[in-house]
DNA sequence: TTGAAAGCGCTAACAC
DNA sequence: GTGTTAGCGCTTTCAA
């Protein structure tokens, strides 16, 4: 890498010369100015990150822990962060949690050391399940911001983005209602998660509010143990009545889609299937999945600008913001 | 953050007294020793990464550059990259292409000035479209090191990790021969990348091989523009009689057992399907997709090792090395 | 118009 | 056993 003394000592300058020169500073003769210029742009000079860092106290760069990169969800939450970032002059260095408390504070730990200006994230499983926070009000102390998205804590102060998961699952019944069906079944991978439940819960709502009646063993609970077909074809045969479910995940709106068919049920005929999904996934079966758009590349790229905008004025202690991404069905061949 | 100075200030001893005792040097006395311990881990103090980083000229972070985190393939082998660094004391910061080589220079431009100390990436589509190279020489003329992996271009000298495609589809097409398949076809979402290219020369091969003849009909082309169901669907039908498909990407195999189910084909009476895919997507179908399995993890976790050879001695030009991936047929039900 | 010097946080060679 | 000093690359105040 080239540095500002080698090019300083190339023009026979002073380094602060070449800085200024370079930094277009009034105090430099125009001479000079374009000399420097000429030869910085020669050997393609570029600022020292890391001198830049310590001088000016600030990275540019944000930390951003992901549960789960292989959910594309989250993928895609990382992709509207990564778009935004490079938009506002952002790096992002990116670490997965993979679920586990451990991991996740390590990282924090790791990036709190001056390698970032801030942290967007999602709490991992474990987090959520034995509702630990320390690490993050340690954070929060240190004057590092925090964004957290879609798995959020409740008693963190911070900023949030999240979508309004029990309106959408209400709104997905509701869609399915409309369309004259009866007996609607819900089906989820992720009772553990906050989002899960509060999926649930509006499911529930929807239910109670149009049938007066709630039937418990409409519910499955897909367990990661075995495999989840099976489970969705022994549930699908002991309640052959069902002509709608809600699917609360990313791939078992697909499964169910593909399984029934194997069972002679068709879709969207016999039983409509809306799920949690995204395009991506939901074109693979015939019928394609009809979905609840999560909008996770607005997710990611409000959360940038909700931490980039705390980044800028940590002093002053602007209310923290919730934003709430809304959400609609997307028809595509299955309710 | 808490520095050497005011840990220094606070013990009323001198910043390099504390810096030695922090980096158990023998020259300071035990007393002293345990007092600055005492107080570091008091106020939770880590050396500032930047400070770090200039001094020793080295980052402990990678960049990576990855064409398009959606496609499960590449979230993996970030998956495996991410997985080895940390366990090798490495940070790495995520770019991604998004298929675009304008993006592409512009993050190894960014990342080029001492943010990090290599680049693990997989050239975007765009990049081996129009072969244009300059900017990777550039990198490894700044003495920079680099590990390409997947989509690798022949002509830039450095350590690569590849899976070998024209195996894995001969393999395929071999397993199909061997269970009788007579009428083979090809089906490809990525006919304008290296690994399409190859695996479809490895289909074409074992074809040769097997039949002494090749019917270029049975090779489909999904085009991007346009709904791929419906160009699988419209292949299907005029193809009645194939037996048997080759799908070189992560989505059309699934894709292909939906649909031909529809059609009223059963797979695998019918129909034998093998894709390279992943078993989260291979999962969605009924059967469940038979898949090349490309150790994507497995890629990441060798490209990482790479690179932290490579810098490690940097000097010793030992010569470059290209790691090849196996990859076995895993029978899933569809072939 | 230019340059010298200090300082961001850290380490290490060299005094004392 | 402890402190002083210089220097990594950069910006910025102050002096010339």
């Amino acid at each position: 890498m080239i540095t500002l003394k080698d090019l300083a000592k190339k023009l026979d300058v002073s380094v602060s010369t070449v800085s200024k020169a370079l930094n277009d500073s009034p105090e430099i003769s125009e001479e000079t100015v374009s000399r420097v210029i000429a030869l910085a742009k020669y050997y393609n000079y570029t600022p020292n990150k890391n001198a830049l860092s310590l001088k000016n106290r600030e990275t540019k760069t944000i930390g951003v822990i992901i549960p789960n990169i292989l959910n594309r969800f989250f993928a895609k939450v990382l992709f509207g962060i990564q778009e935004e970032a490079t938009h506002l002059g952002y790096n992002i260095i990116v670490c997965i949690s993979n679920e586990s408390i451990d991991k996740e504070k390590e990282s924090l730990q790791l990036l709190s050391n001056g390698s970032v200006d801030g942290f967007i994230l999602a709490v991992s499983e474990e987090t959520q399940l034995i509702a630990d926070h320390e690490h993050f009000e340690a954070l929060l102390k240190a004057d590092l911001p925090m964004v957290m998205f879609d798995r959020v804590l409740e008693n963190i102060h911070c900023d949030k983005v999240i979508i309004d998961d029990i309106d959408a699952s209400f709104k997905a019944v509701s869609t399915l209602i409309q369309k004259g069906r009866k007996k609607i079944a819900f089906i989820s991978t992720i009772t553990d998660l906050n989002v899960g439940k509060l999926r649930e819960k509006g499911y529930h709502k929807a239910i109670i509010d149009t049938f007066n009646s709630y039937d418990a063993s409409l519910v499955l609970n897909i367990s990661k143990d075995h495999d989840a077909q099976e489970q969705i074809r022994t549930f699908i045969i002991k309640n052959k009545s069902i002509d709608g479910i809600i699917a609360a995940d990313n791939i078992s709106g697909t499964m169910a889609i593909s399984v029934a068919s194997s069972l002679g049920i068709s879709c969207p005929e016999d039983l409509s299937v809306i799920g949690f999904a995204d395009n991506a996934i939901s074109n693979l079966s015939v019928p394609k999945l009809s979905t609840l758009d999560q909008n996770a590349k607005k997710i990611g790229k409000s959360a940038l600008n909700l931490l980039v905008n705390r980044i800028g004025n940590k002093s002053e202690s602007a209310d923290y913001k919730t934003e709430i991404i809304s959400t609609e069905v997307i028809s595509n061949g299955s309710d």
